[in-house]
DNA sequence: CGACTGATTGACGGGATTCAACAACCGTGG
DNA sequence: CCACGGTTGTTGAATCCCGTCAATCAGTCG
């Protein structure tokens, strides 16, 4: 969620005065691993990441999918050590801000400590969303309800036109993220496609029956705090 | 997680110094209903809650659970709207802060922001943690994994003697947290007591093999930023 | 064209659910 | 003191959603 946006002018040329370093990154790059030291923070300015751990089972599981103008990982950058890996969806470009830069910053500048908190706060209410949705929906739900979150992120952040939006995860990826196989997550597709809910295409994703999606994942985007409707 | 107790003397004493109103609550009361506006925030002063939604299909999932002073909802509390809804597992007694004076708190001194910052990003830590439990861990895992980090933060809030302690929860709210239903958490309990692993009697939880626990929850504590041992 | 990644399909097995009934425990009140 | 209703815990049998394994197909790229 980009919540620089309502900042008064001053407050966001404070922020882009600061000091920070540019970052091209391919798509399946690896931006922190694991149980690394990260003594910087880090802005999403184009592309997807996500975060995700593996277990000594060898299962994995997707903690969070993030969009240009997220910061993807407040929590590792400031807690001093990362806990997930972080890693690129698709290829992309990072600002990387020292800590103790944005540390001052948000001293200084309550506007900017309240758009950080309120952005960090927001993070919780997806992850408690995904909790749900991984806890207590079925295949079908799980992949609605992903489908429906994302849209909305998407056109929150002006980066959805009309019904259809390029997601760019691979089924395996969809599955960890929900918590199923990838098999699963290709059946369970193909009945959503068959039942005329979306179309898919090489990652372009089209929702051809809002209302029926927004049905089967029981998708209330109250939790989402943005502006009900931009598009 | 008690983030305040690292603050200096003078920051205790403004905190201690918010106008606030007890409230003294029954075990199941709600104390905040999903949808309903929190002028509020709340510090849990004694006694256990949990976060919760039900969804329309009847299921309930258990977002998170709290422990003595925590603080169990800075997100609608600053968000401004509930969207779980916040009960209590056992009796208690809650501490009623208005956010605006907590707002200005965090704003005259940095040391409280930064301790409820943190806060927040431990909170998010256990959520995805939940999202990982959920999500990629069977009955077993999923239970061990529970117990073992419901250990974890009583030690740390000094709420944790020996190897055993009291889960204030019942198979059915175990069931909620951890995406089950109550007869397989039944099951999968018999078969951890079977093995050694723990012992329950009563809302008490005896762990009797540690090792064997956290191994079968896959369980690292390092999400919890809690200082390693102290029992 | 081969090598690779990602999507698709089929057969089979299993962990978890469902439904139902029953037992154990609790505080309450006659 | 015991009957009582309500909650919680326990058990069994049948079912099903989803996982596993493995093979095949499709698209991309050097």
């Amino acid at each position: 969620m980009n919540q620089l946006e309502p900042l008064a002018q001053e407050d966001r040329d404070a922020f882009l005065a600061l000091p920070f370093r540019l970052k091209e990154v391919e798509a399946g790059q690896v931006i922190l691993d694991e149980g690394s030291d990260t003594p910087s923070c880090i802005e999403l300015l184009a592309g997807f990441t996500y975060r995700h751990r593996t277990l000594r089972n060898g299962a994995r599981q997707i903690i969070s999918v993030h969009i240009p103008d997220d910061f993807p990982d407040l929590q590792s950058g400031l807690l001093g050590t990362a806990i997930h890996t972080l890693q690129m969806l698709t290829p992309g470009r990072l600002a990387l801000f020292r800590a103790e830069d944005l540390q001052r910053l948000v001293f200084e500048r309550p506007a900017i400590r309240n758009a950080l908190w309120r952005e960090t706060l927001i993070d919780i209410s997806i992850c408690g969303e995904w909790v749900i949705n991984v806890g207590r929906r079925d295949a079908r739900g799980r992949i609605a309800h992903l489908l429906c979150e994302f849209a909305m992120r998407l056109r929150s952040a002006g980066l959805l036109e009309g019904d259809s939006y390029e997601l760019p995860m691979t089924q395996d990826q969809i599955a960890d993220a929900i918590g199923l196989t990838a098999v699963h997550v290709n059946r369970t597709l193909q009945e959503m496609r068959r039942s005329g809910l979306i179309y898919t295409e090489r990652g372009i994703v089209k929702v051809t029956n809002w209302m029926g999606l927004a049905a089967l994942g029981d998708f209330n985007p109250q939790y989402l705090p943005i502006e009900p409707d931009r598009g």
